[in-house]
DNA sequence: ACAATATGCAGGCTTTTACCTGCATGTCAA
DNA sequence: TTGACATGCAGGTAAAAGCCTGCATATTGT
């Protein structure tokens, strides 16, 4: 999983979006999915290849469409990569934080 | 919390290697933190300052020196909008994957 | 076969991002 | 008080990102 191409692709709000879109119906249509988001076709290409790039979505072609399907697996690697660390830490840096800030 | 400013925080590298150095040693000056990342100061600054307004990071002023304190709330909060979210329906969408990648 | 539909590909434009250098300001310690 | 240290601020540049238009290709249904 490359981490950093993950992190790129969640940090545009078209591509949540998209993949928003996909959560509530898996396996939708280029244009389907065009019809969600106000952009030119071309452009909603671009932002679901960032996201296939990612690994984050996986495409099956049937005839002259184009099918595309979440993948959880990179988004399971970055929570227990990122979030998880950052959790299981997360009350003592809050109190860190909190002493800082009271002026210690 | 501003979604989009912390995810957009989270996609670049260096930031995220701050935020790991932080996780190590939590409120480093700007000096200290500099050491770890080859790049001008003023580059850090700027990392740091996206981090801070993204509310990744809280400061303290001490003397002449800047302390980093990683505030944890904000990755809370994307982790309970997103991660969490897609965690619930993993299996579910590997599923959806799997079956159409068969060929259905 | 052919018109309608679904997608692919190429190139151009504008804004944002990630660096940098140079100089200014504020703080400490001898 | 003055030299060393820590940080702030103001541009400037090159690359990347995000959007578009125009045209090409492939598939379907009548």
């Amino acid at each position: 999983m490359d981490a950093d191409k993950v992190f790129k692709a969640l940090a545009d709000p078209t591509r949540r979006k998209l993949l928003d879109l996909l959560c509530e119906q898996n396996g939708q249509t280029l244009s389907q999915l065009c019809e969600s988001i106000d952009m030119a076709r071309q452009s909603a290409t671009q932002h679901l290849g960032i996201l296939e790039d990612a690994s984050l979505v996986s495409t099956v072609r049937r005839g002259r469409e184009k099918l595309h399907f979440i993948n959880p697996v990179p988004l399971h690697e970055v929570y227990k990569r990122w979030v998880r660390k950052f959790e299981h830490q997360r009350l003592n840096l809050l109190h860190d934080l909190k002493k800082e800030l009271e002026g210690k």
